[in-house]
DNA sequence: GCACATGTTCTCGG
DNA sequence: CCCGAGAACATGTG
């Protein structure tokens, strides 16, 4: 569930809690065949580790420690990864003890998040098919990453090999604010449009991460709390309610698979 | 039971 | 190789 906004609020929150901070132990209580890397592994490469940074590209979190290696978090759709302790509930997976006395839990109902550890080495590989951060992508990035393709805009939004880090709610609403058509193909947009995506995507996601990331129904920011945005959602989940801009009934079909919201009267 | 869910990845046909 | 549709993964909610 989580996008681009919500991990970086995760990121940051963590990183206030987690930083220079050595653990001290690692516990697996979820079913094994959720970890990606076997829960014996990462207790054995994790203990002691001192966290020295925590970066973030697209949807992807990835801890660096002062030893070798990296550990890499993905949040899938309901993924949460808070600093403190939670009831056990059967969808807990993995616990850090840090040596400030504090706990990290990573919580994950439908498994679709992954926690691997990746030796010395190997950490840019995990990375490398991801097209440019969202957050920063430049016009001329974008623009690249749309040319040519004649798959509809909001699908190649989608794709992270293209554009890293958004996701269902904020291509729709990216798109919206550039009052582009969802099913537009996107090799077919202009230059001046391109730009203008690459913008309102810059900027919605900025203005997202300030409001904490979006609470649908899972999403928890690091300190437990609902995330504010989905107050602003301008169409995500509000098929047939009046456009805010022009009170056109809100139009909602399925593109690639997914739910897709657009107002057909300012987007074209 | 049915529809749907903030994600990723694979298969099958064209 | 590009593209789209559909399904799969696992679980929950309305």
């Amino acid at each position: 569930m989580p996008e681009l906004p919500e991990v970086e609020t995760v990121r940051k929150q963590l990183l206030r809690v987690w930083k220079n901070q050595p653990i001290l132990a690692v516990e697996s209580t979820g079913p094994s065949y959720f970890f990606v890397t076997p829960p014996a592994t990462l207790k054995k490469n994790l203990k002691g580790q001192k966290l020295v940074t925590l970066i973030r590209h697209g949807k992807t979190l990835l801890a660096g420690f002062e030893g070798d290696g990296s550990l890499l978090f993905h949040l899938g759709m309901t993924g949460q990864f808070v600093t403190q302790a939670l009831k056990q509930d059967g969808h807990v997976h993995l616990i850090l003890h840090l040596k400030n006395g504090r706990t990290l839990s990573f919580r994950d109902v439908r498994k679709f998040g992954k926690v691997e550890w990746l030796p010395p080495g190997k950490s840019g590989a995990r990375l490398d098919h991801l097209g440019p951060d969202a957050l920063s992508v430049t016009d001329q990035e974008l623009g690249q990453a749309l040319a040519q393709r004649r798959i509809a805009v909001k699908t190649a939004l989608l794709n992270q090999a293209l554009v890293a880090g958004i996701g269902n709610i904020y291509a729709d609403e990216a798109l919206f604010r550039a009052k582009i058509l969802p099913t537009r193909s996107a090799g077919k947009l202009t230059q001046v449009e391109c730009s203008r995506l690459a913008d309102e995507v810059r900027r919605l996601l900025a203005q997202a991460i300030k409001m904490g990331g979006s609470t649908i129904n899972d999403y928890v920011q690091s300190n437990g709390k609902k995330g504010g945005f989905q107050e602003l959602h301008q169409v995500y989940g509000r098929t047939t309610l009046p456009c805010l801009s022009c009170r056109t009934p809100i139009t909602r079909v399925i593109l690639g698979g997914r739910s897709t919201h657009f107002c057909p009267s300012c987007q074209a």
